[in-house]
RNA sequence: GCACCCGUAGCUCAGCUGGAUAGAGCGCUGCCCUCCGAAGGCAGAGGUCUCGCGUUCGAAUCGCGACGGGUGCACCA
């Protein structure tokens, strides 16, 4: 996906961006003429949509940002630039407001100008070269691989896949990527858990004491061990088995997780071994290259505060200062026995990553993973000497409910809501738009028998109704024998339409705003906006019969064909970065 | 006890990282609607942005301190 054609990249799509341009070379003018000081920082001044469209088309607050470091009246910076902005013919008026805003009004053929770059374009409206080609990991889901992915997972998974997308849409050069933390305990108690099964499937009786995991889901693994080793297995002594079944179990783990991931489509490009890092010297690596930098020590730390662990002890182990890269306590890599905690891997994990090269990481966990986001950070810090940043986010929960009433259970994993049972409820498509229609640090609500209403509280449908309802009117016209016609648009200046168009202008620069953010959740709240203008516009046609998208003159028809095409292709991108199919008929 | 996240309309949530009279959906109230083009439309009421101090031309947004809610605080992964 990194060659497009040069002429959509060549061609500007980004409205407001062009603006803030001619703003930026308009104060450069004023500084030539020396009405401004020669050294001012232009990073602050924007060119915004204003709150309210009363106030013009875009509004710059160059002259209150400037007005302190260029000892100058706000109000009267602003009337030098409006002067020097009026000039430029794009520009209809410039108007001094308030405290200093600039109120910008723009001729409307350059609003209309949107419409063919967003036809031509199509799905690939808004992308972006705002990111240079820069190397992002992004690493999502890495559930433990002892059983199927639950709804908790589900959100990190619908998360990062978006994310991943709204970089790669933003020009960033992205990488999706799971960990499979296959190294710990917790493997050992999926590989007796299995054995289990085994015994099951060799006509046993057994019992699935605390400490092994119950779940339905390792009955195959049974059969399949049984089809494997027959009989072999039965009665023999832990040390003759574990090893094999931590092996084969893990595997059948990861392909039941890849399966539900494939559910929502999503597929990763890379998955990682926590246990290739073991043996292999990684983690030593990892650990003497913060040695190297006086980072690590052996050292006793202090008990945890306000718990009253009554088996504390004090005990020396090896820790890593982490404390010198914003954490509040110094960390264990070693337990007290030599042998690796479970920080040390991931350690070596994410040094991993900064050797390959990223120039950004990106962690998404769980929020009851909260707790190790500075020592992450301190560690990437150290790895990278503040070169690689990472971002790390945390998803809330979400709560299940159905009708109103919480909703707790699951037939195949008895204890939790599998991410298949919530796909195979409301689809892959629901289950998407519905995880990203909330920041991914706010607790999300959903309820079942909600998202798949058809009505316009539920987002999913009311995005997608409009992407129909373009395509229906567009199906209509063909049959007419009327096409999309974008060369003059000049018929479009209704109020309803301009607001259509306006904000179809939004969408590259809301783009990159949501990618700067990494905040996807961004993308929906848009579409939800921009299938509401769409709407509006349709139901003003009962009254004002004039503004139909179907007309008598079918020049003007081409004209407005040519704008709902250019939304549909702004629904079918952001649609895109969120991983929904757009549908092309209701049912 | 400490750290992180959150606190915006009756409810569920946005609010473009400091801008103008704080928005949407639901719910409520009142009108309207059988439409190329079903799964509705228009309008209205509803706010001390939890509270207090501070930073400055300007604060829901930034800082500090309270208060309230959530999560996490091991040699577990």
């Amino acid at each position: 996906m990194l060659n497009r054609p040069q002429s959509i990249l060549d061609r500007s799509m980004n409205l407001f961006a062009d603006i803030r341009t001619l703003v930026l070379s308009s104060l450069n003018d004023m500084q030539t003429a020396g009405t401004l000081p020669a050294d001012l920082d232009f990073a602050n001044v924007a060119v915004e949509p204003p709150r309210d469209a009363l106030h013009g088309d875009m509004a710059t607050n160059a002259a209150m940002v400037l007005a302190k470091p260029a000892r100058a009246n706000p109000r009267a910076i602003a009337e030098g630039l409006a002067e020097l902005l009026i000039a430029d013919d794009r520009i209809i008026s410039a108007d001094v407001a308030g405290p200093g805003f600039l109120n910008l009004r723009l001729s409307p053929e350059l609003w209309q100008n949107v419409i063919p770059v967003a036809v031509t374009a199509g799905a690939d409206f808004g992308r972006s070269s705002m990111g240079a080609g820069l190397k992002v990991n992004v690493e999502y889901v890495s559930a433990n691989p002892t059983g199927p992915l639950h709804v908790g997972h589900t959100r990190g998974a619908v998360f990062g896949d978006a994310l991943a997308s709204l970089l790669d849409f933003a020009g960033y050069n992205v990488t999706r990527e799971y960990y499979i933390n296959d190294g710990g305990a917790q493997v050992d108690v999926l590989a007796r858990s299995a054995y289990l099964r085994y015994l099951e499937a060799n006509g046993q009786q057994v019992e699935f004491v605390d400490g092994t995991y119950p779940g339905d889901y390792l009955v195959d693994v049974g059969v399949a061990l049984k089809e494997k080793y027959g009989d072999s297995l039965v009665d023999k002594p832990e040390s003759e088995w574990l090893a094999d079944l931590r092996l084969f179990a893990t595997e059948q783990m990861m392909d039941l997780i890849r399966a539900d991931l494939d559910l929502l489509g999503i597929k990763m490009d890379s998955f990682f071994s926590e246990k290739s890092l073991y043996g292999t010297g990684l983690i030593e690596g990892a650990i003497n290259d913060l040695d190297a930098k006086g980072l690590i020590y052996e050292g006793v730390l202090e008990p945890p505060k306000g718990k009253e662990p009554d088996d504390w002890e004090p005990r020396e182990q090896t820790l890593f200062k982490s404390t010198e890269h914003g954490d509040d306590v110094d960390r264990p890599v070693k337990k007290s026995d030599g042998s690796w905690t479970y920080f040390a891997p991931d350690i070596a994990y994410h040094f991993d990553k900064v050797q390959r090269g990223f120039d950004q990481l990106i962690d998404i966990f769980g929020a009851d993973h909260g707790g190790y986001v500075k020592r992450m950070k301190a560690a990437v810090s150290a790895l990278s000497e503040g070169a690689v940043p990472l971002d790390i986010k945390l998803t809330q929960l979400v709560k299940l409910y159905k009708d109103g009433e919480p909703f707790k259970m699951s037939k195949r994993a008895g204890t939790f809501v599998t991410l298949r049972d919530v796909v195979d409820q409301v689809g892959p498509d629901v289950t998407r738009f519905v995880m990203l229609t909330r920041k991914n640090d706010a607790p999300l609500d959903f309820d079942f028998a909600k998202v798949q209403e058809q009505s316009k509280d539920n987002p999913v449908f009311y995005v997608q109704y409009a992407h129909a309802r373009i395509n229906s009117v567009l199906r209509k016209a063909d049959e007419l024998g009327v096409s999309a016609q974008t060369g003059d648009l000049s018929s479009l200046t209704h109020d309803g339409e301009m607001t259509l168009i306006k904000k179809l202008a939004e969408w590259p620069r809301l783009l990159e705003l949501a990618a700067k953010h990494n905040e996807p959740h961004r993308v929906a709240f848009y579409l939800y906006e921009l299938a509401g203008d769409l709407h509006a516009l349709w139901n003003m046609g009962k009254e004002a019969h004039e503004v139909r998208f179907l007309q008598d003159d079918t020049t003007i028809t081409g004209q407005k064909l040519a704008m709902i095409s250019a939304v549909k292709a702004t629904l079918a991108a952001g649609l895109g970065i969120l991983g929904v199919t757009p549908i092309d008929e209701m049912r």
